[in-house]
RNA sequence: GCGGGCGUAGCCGAACUGGUAUAGGCGCCAGACUUAGGAUCUGGUCGGCGCAAGCCGGUGGGGGUUCGAGUCCCUCCGCCCGCACCA
């Protein structure tokens, strides 16, 4: 009888479903293990690009099942967001039908899978019962000063009519995200979380084990920069002066000039009449060109003299003020000093414009001739006045110090995050609870009143207005203040409001007193394991981090980290090596290769693709080797044993079986801890292929060969679920679910191969190899390398040097 | 430009802390069973020379450390991913 997966499957699926053999009880006494992977949009159809997440981690789930733990492996969908409100844009069809049409067929598309998830638990976004808390955690950020509102130039996608993060800008030519839109600069009165008060705390990994390449990403897009901040006077208009920032103190009495952005609000007072005509027109041309030029490191950098000139706060020399594109508003003061002979923008501008460019931090053994280039290292300090003589290191505390004193500076740390711009233009999302009274102004949401619901019944009109602003109904309410007239806030929020906290929503997912029930947190939380991709390093875990530490200020929760360990698995690319895409045409639908192979051997295909962090292109001919072998699985275990049909020359001994089995039990184990499935899968395949030459000896009828077939299909069933626990149930005969089977566990004796290799080398290079007894001495390896005829015939008129042994493995033979 | 990752058969990939390079799969070749097979099973499959035993070469290129290097160090080349004038 051939396995014939759609009935197999289908027949499990419903049993496990009504055997609810997949909830995670709270307060188990079992210890418990919280396995999060990331829920989906639900954008429509899946492709196995969305099982390459998933199919894994399910494994994982089963896995540490069996190993005894209570697993939480929960399950929803991220429904908010842009295309639902496209698509009613488009096509006319409402966001919510769009939305939960969606979700049903992902639904009936993931259940095909069998996974372990937790429906019960399930989480929809857009589900007043979600959001409403959404709304409660923005209050609470409120009252505690962490949200705030302001005006904000923006980053805005003409296209989509929405501001936009700044994480959501992406690539060298700044586009949108989504749509891929150069993104223009536009200013709004906009809604901001406080991120920014956590930025030295999100720069602490030290409690949490992430990879590397996320805490780098992370690292650098917070961006801490440490320094003084200082004010420059204004030459001969004391009353004016501007502050400036630099990580290097120590090289300020080689200022030579200074640099404004040009957005800067000093420029137009300090520009001399003379100059006002170069001024604006550069003002011009910087406000016209695009973020793409302006920010490009090729070009030459240039600028335009102000007619003002400032005064050296330490040597009170005079310097030029510039105004110049390289210099951004939006990062430190908008202002910098100019140290030609330190910084390598300053030396280019200082060159173009023939300023002068003393030295002042001495590389070791200068010879006092003007620099070639700017000069970065620490040095000794020249030109410096009192401070001569001084190391670097010891020049930035001592005029740090300096600046304190005089009043003049103070020691600033400066980010390049900025904070979270919450506010989208938009209807599919998260109202933000605030109310504008013109009697008592910016009045938050009554946490009694809340949620504040989106209406059902808006209009859909392609204006790039939110439909919010038309809807009567719901922009005009009572001042909850004073009762007077007044209007809601029609912004609605980010969606990545929803995914910063939805890990919590799963302990109770209907709990109505508050985000999630406490009582239930003490057991689950934190989460212990995360998986998804690294695409969301910056923004997602940024977010879920930060929001995490609020909770935590807020006394909801006793830790500062969500997650424990997370892994970041590949991406999985179409047979043309390019990432899946539907536009790209090249998008693998996983219902067909179900419908065609089964859920198991999807499963088992994906898995042993290659490494889960690496990803790597899907192969239309790589799957039915998965397919065979579970193939040969099959009628391995169903298939009765012939014992003795056929002489076969190399008969496995019973100990020989025993190793097999122990060491494939050890490798698979060892795999499973380490994520490595693509080895775990080529162990299985080892252990089925000894087995499949074995059946038809002698061995194939005695109590080891029921051992090992029962040892394989344990194995086998956090892979594929479906076969294993066919083959559990209805073959061999073992109680039902191979899925609560305790782990099998390994003899580290018998696991251990009695017979080894030993290779013999000759000054490195290998001249034998003979069988010997794995437990053999030291000196009974010298003996038979030594005795060996093939290594016998390079010692001819040699001398033994040296003998290097490597108990287990080698024995190699140095000759002089 | 800076930071990070990667480069192993025809293809996907394995190789623990330096110790048999290429496990497992795909593909290909041969054989078995068959009316037939793109089904299944068995065997082979890095390259060169050789009837063979065997010898030599071989992990992007070059160099080094070591008894021994895919693994460590230096250097160059190629690909991928971040960030991109951050003061």
């Amino acid at each position: 009888m051939r396995y014939d997966p759609t009935v197999v499957e289908a027949k499990w699926q419903a049993r496990w479903e009504a055997d609810r053999l997949y909830d995670a009880p709270d307060g188990d006494p079992r210890p418990k293990f919280y396995l999060l992977t990331m829920y989906p949009y639900p954008s429509g159809d899946l492709h196995v690009g969305h099982w390459y997440p998933m199919a894994p981690s399910d494994a994982v789930a089963r896995y540490k099942r069996r190993r005894g733990y209570n697993v939480m492996f929960p399950i929803g969908f991220d429904a908010f967001g842009l295309p639902a409100e496209n698509a009613a844009i488009e096509r006319g069809i409402h966001p919510y039908r769009w939305t939960m049409d969606n979700i049903a067929r992902m639904r009936r598309q993931l259940r095909s899978m069998g996974a372990m998830w937790d429906w019960s638990r399930e989480v929809v976004t857009c589900d007043p019962e979600y959001y409403t808390w959404n709304q409660w955690f923005f209050l609470r950020m409120y009252d505690r000063g962490l949200a705030y509102r302001t005006l904000s130039p923006v980053d805005w996608c003409p296209k989509d009519n929405t501001t936009l993060a700044r994480e959501q800008v992406v690539g060298d030519g700044r586009v949108c995200e989504r749509c891929g839109t150069p993104v223009v600069k536009k200013n709004l009165e906009q809604w901001f979380l406080k991120i920014t008060a956590y930025a030295d705390e999100l720069l602490d990994f030290s409690t949490i084990e992430w990879p590397e390449r996320v805490r780098t990403l992370q690292t650098n897009w917070i961006g801490r920069s440490e320094g003084v901040e200082f004010a420059i006077p204004v030459k001969d208009r004391s009353e004016i002066s501007f502050r400036v920032f630099t990580t290097r103190p120590d090289t300020v009495y080689g200022m030579t000039f200074c640099v404004l952005a040009p957005e800067h609000p000093l420029v137009d007072v300090l520009t001399s009449p003379d100059r006002r005509k170069d001024v604006e027109a550069y003002k011009f041309k910087a406000a016209r060109e695009s973020d793409i030029e302006r920010l490009s490191t090729e070009r030459e950098r240039d600028g335009v003299f102000i007619g003002s000139y400032a005064t050296n706060s330490m040597s009170g020399d005079a310097a030029p003020i510039f105004i110049a594109d390289y210099v951004l508003l939006t990062y430190g003061t908008g202002a910098i000093q100019g140290v030609p002979a330190h910084d390598t923008r300053d030396f280019d501008f200082a060159r173009k414009y023939r300023l002068p460019c003393p030295v002042v931090v001495a590389p070791p053994g200068w010879d006092g001739r003007p620099l070639r280039e700017a000069y970065l290292e620490d040095g000794t300090m020249v030109n410096s006045g009192p401070f001569n003589g001084l190391s670097s290191d010891e020049g930035r505390r001592r005029i740090a110090d300096d600046m304190v004193a005089r009043g003049v500076g103070q020691r600033k740390i400066h980010y390049r995050l900025h904070d979270w711009l919450i506010s989208r233009q938009r209807y599919w999302g998260t109202p933000i609870p605030i109310i504008y009274c013109d009697a008592c102004g910016t009045v938050p949401v009554p946490y009694d009143d809340l949620p504040v619901v989106l209406p059902m019944d808006a209009e859909f009109r392609p204006t790039g207005q939110s439909p919010l602003k038309y809807h009567k109904a719901f922009l005009n309410v009572p001042c909850p203040k004073c009762g007077g007239a007044a209007r809601r806030e029609t912004d609605t929020m980010d969606t990545f409001i929803d995914s910063s906290w939805y890990q919590y929503r799963y302990l109770s997912h209907h709990y109505a007193e508050g985000p999630f029930d406490r009582t239930k947190a003490a057991y689950w939380l934190p989460v212990d394991q995360y998986t998804g991709g690294v695409e969301h390093a910056v923004m997602h875990l940024l977010y879920t981090r930060f929001w995490t530490k609020v909770m935590r200020d807020i006394g909801l929760v006793d830790f500062g980290e969500p997650m424990m360990r997370l892994f970041n698995q590949g991406t999985i690319l179409g047979t043309d090596g390019i990432k899946m895409s539907k536009s790209k045409g090249n998008v693998v639908n996983p219902d067909e290769v179900v419908q065609k192979y089964g859920a198991d051997v999807l499963r088992m295909y994906l898995m042993f693709i290659g490494p889960w962090n690496e990803g790597g292109p899907w192969n239309t001919r790589g799957i039915e080797g998965s397919s065979r072998f579970l193939s040969r699985v099959w009628t391995l275990v169903t298939e009765p044993a012939k014992p003795g049909d056929v002489q076969a020359p190399d008969v496995l001994r019973p100990r020989d079986l025993e190793y097999w089995t122990h060491h494939t039990i050890r490798r698979v184990t060892e795999d499973m801890e380490g994520f490595r499935f693509n080895t775990a899968i080529a162990a299985l395949m080892e252990f089925a292929n000894v087995l499949q030459r074995a059946k038809a000896t002698p061995i194939a009828g005695s109590p080891m060969w029921g051992h090992a077939l029962q040892s394989l299909v344990l194995l086998l069933a956090p892979l594929c679920p479906h076969v294993a626990e066919e083959l559990w149930v209805e073959h061999l005969r073992q109680p039902y679910s191979v899925h609560v089977q305790p782990w099998p566990v390994f003899d580290p004796q018998k696991a251990a191969a009695e017979k080894i290799t030993l290779v013999l080398q000759v000054n490195g290079r290998v001249r034998d190899r003979v069988e010997v007894e794995a437990g053999i001495t030291e000196a009974q390896a010298r003996e038979i390398a030594l005795a060996n005829a093939r290594v016998r015939q390079y010692l001819d008129g040699k001398t033994v040097a040296d003998v290097i042994i490597v108990p287990g493995r080698l024995v190699n033979v140095v000759l002089r």
